[in-house]
DNA sequence: TGACTTTTTTCAAGATATAGACTATGTATT
DNA sequence: AATACATAGTCTATATCTTGAAAAAAGTCA
């Protein structure tokens, strides 16, 4: 239960500089001068600190601005090629890697087609690595500037070493990924569940910037949820929280393939969806289906919306965020469609007072944001303890 | 988005000095050389801490304890009499308050009975200015060291000075109690729901000891539960959060005193269930009632473990919990007797990766241990911030 | 009494942030 | 062109902080 932590005078000096580039990275291009109101330090640490890290290349200098009348400001930004980060995106369907500078610009891509059903661990391991390899390879990058790699993917990742992962969809039980990674590259890895990923790119740099409490709800065929809270991906006991999709709504009610029955996830999951309605498709026409049924009129999509809207607003009522960020392929094409009903139902749903600060909007990243958002958990960690010595290469999961 | 803080070296020691009085209050009488073990810090400095924490007389001397054949360790302890905590309990039937010193011995109790539904707003703060004075004058505690009152009251507590407070079961709807109760006391203010105080007691001091993520759940009449992430009370955005007893687990089930359908409050609180089976009573015969039930075989106990089953899942699910608390009178009630039927029902309704991690236990504090969670929140304040300068005294409230 | 053990304190060294003085680099005015 | 003024950024002196190592304290054992 002890719960403050820090003790010498230099975890001060790391915890200052963090505090500094992570402002700027966030900030953009700031003078010395914001960066005190900023940050909150004094002028002088600011140069102090500033110094340092332009010695270290970490930050640049980028161009002047005027001041009325006294000297220019310099402004200063995170040095978007000191390092590059790698983000894969395990799907379904796909293997996807690419690799972007600090900015997040992507520099390269590479991609490989999961037959269905086709997920046997080697298989996605070789296309993780090699995908590795090729961005590495095409973007021209040195590997001693690659920061590390983040990989989403679906299921339960257990955090440590080894990054253990359990995930029914792909008959992965309890699959080391940490372990297997390792041996085949050097760069530092960091291993998390796919809807957290994206949820950290949604918080970054979509719909939920500058939010500290919010929910990112993600619906394609599966249902899953990550949870901010106060500014941090929250991940429970075991890195398992969030598991929204099996949520009961409805005791003894639908078989879900979780092998549960009256899970969200069997309601208002877009296999689910369609199955109800009585369409029947496999995963290269789900989409275009669903999309269809959207705009159809049929009663079960009324349906799911009702589910849809309870479920948010039984996230509302335990997490009582700010913002609820509503994602995923088919959550995306419901909200397009249908955004003021599932508000309406989710304030028929909800105590009045935590639905009156959460406000519910759609993601804005599309779909595809699992890479990126594997990235930024590079980029997270840099921004966290960058030290003075360079880019650092132990074997580092998280 | 800038997460981390600190800055001067100041803070250093204020912060050191918390990490230390925190590990001596929850480690009790502990020597010099356990606490650089104990904090990390070493033996100079915990050596200068408690030097000074001795000569603010903040902590004490506790006898010796031999060693070895070497110089005996001299124990430590926080002085349980450096300052007091009161705390209050505003519940359906009764404004409780209770003064604690800080090893939480209760030293002076004062009790007001409210009649059913007699919750006025300004009958309710009379009670506890007056429970204030009695418990300090019949304790002999000079004001000037109780160090601040914790209130755990019904509903929603908006954090900020006026504690704003929406409480449907009292009839409260924006009540600045925080301003109300300043204007009648000089002492610190923290205000909190009690079922998050009482949630906090189990941790400190009870079922929770030892977890760092966990749930209570509380059933009493009504359903509530507090959710402890990393150690610390989860409270949302606007302090809201926890709201379980109105997550819907029925798509238009039965009608909810909150307004709403098939709110898991109205098939597991106890009034609810004394309702379905059936059961007229009032408010004093509803324990006794519902105490009967639960051993009678009715099948609606049955159907109301089956829902609990469900409900817990469902937390355990969202939150990856190490740790379920079951507490309130209801709860424990049901939990006696049927508590591997409750865990049961559970493991059928959650993934079993996070259900395998999780211990459902019962609550050890019975249901009266909200004042006790309320004067917590002061002694957390305290052994988090005392500065050299004794008490402080300027209106605070969190 | 002296050797030994263990705990605690003292002391000098190294590191940090800050306030305030000082320098740098502009514009406006004379 | 010279001077005054304004704003941004750096430098210096100072007060704190933690720490490792040495010293002191307070016992036991032979």
């Amino acid at each position: 239960m002890v719960r403050p932590e820090r003790r010498t005078v230099r975890d001060l000096r790391r915890g200052n500089r963090a505090v500094l580039l992570r402002a700027l990275y966030f900030a953009g291009p700031t003078s010395r001068h914001e960066l005190t109101a900023l940050t909150g330090l004094s002028a002088a640490t600011v140069s102090n600190v500033t110094g340092d890290l332009l010695a270290d290349n970490v930050i640049v200098e980028a161009g002047l601005v005027d001041s009325d009348g006294g000297r220019p400001r310099v402004l200063l930004r995170v040095n978007p090629t000191y390092g590059f980060a790698i983000g894969v995106d395990v799907g379904e369907t796909h293997v996807r890697v690419e690799l972007f500078d600090l900015d997040m610009n992507e520099l390269a891509k590479s991609e490989f087609a999961l037959r269905p059903g086709g997920h046997e661990v080697d298989v996605v391991v070789r296309h993780i690595l090699s995908g590795i390899d090729a961005v590495v390879a095409d973007s021209g990058v040195p590997p001693s500037k690659v920061l590390g790699v983040g990989v989403g993917v679906p299921g339960i990742v257990e955090r440590g070493p080894e990054a253990m992962i359990h995930a029914q969809t792909f008959g992965w039980d309890s699959v080391p990924l940490g372990t297997l990674l390792r041996a085949g590259t050097p760069f530092p890895l960091h291993i998390d569940n796919g809807a957290k990923t994206m949820g950290q790119a949604e918080m970054w740099f979509g719909a939920g910037r500058g939010s500290r409490h919010a929910v990112i709800a993600l619906i394609g065929s599966g249902v899953g949820a990550s949870i901010i809270a106060d500014g941090v991906t929250y991940r429970g006991a075991n890195s398992s929280a969030g598991e929204w999709g099996h949520t009961k709504i409805a005791i003894g009610g639908r078989d879900c393939r979780c092998g549960g029955r009256g899970c969200l996830e069997a309601y208002i999951g877009a296999e689910a969806v369609l199955e109800r309605a009585g369409i029947d498709v496999d995963t290269s026409t789900e989409q275009a289906a669903f999309a269809e049924l959207v705009t159809s009129g049929s009663p079960v999509v009324d349906e799911t919306v009702e589910f849809l809207g309870a479920g948010l607003a039984n996230l509302i009522n335990l997490f009582n965020p700010e913002r609820i960020v509503v994602g995923g392929w088919a959550g995306l094409l419901l909200g397009q469609h249908l955004l003021t009903t599932i508000k309406q139902k989710a304030a028929e749903n909800c105590l009045t007072q935590p639905y009156s600060t959460a406000s519910i909007v759609l993601g804005r990243l599309g779909p595809d944001a699992v890479a990126l958002g594997a990235a930024t958990l590079v980029v997270d960690e840099f921004l966290l303890s960058t030290t003075s010595s360079s880019v650092s290469r132990e074997p580092a999961v998280s």
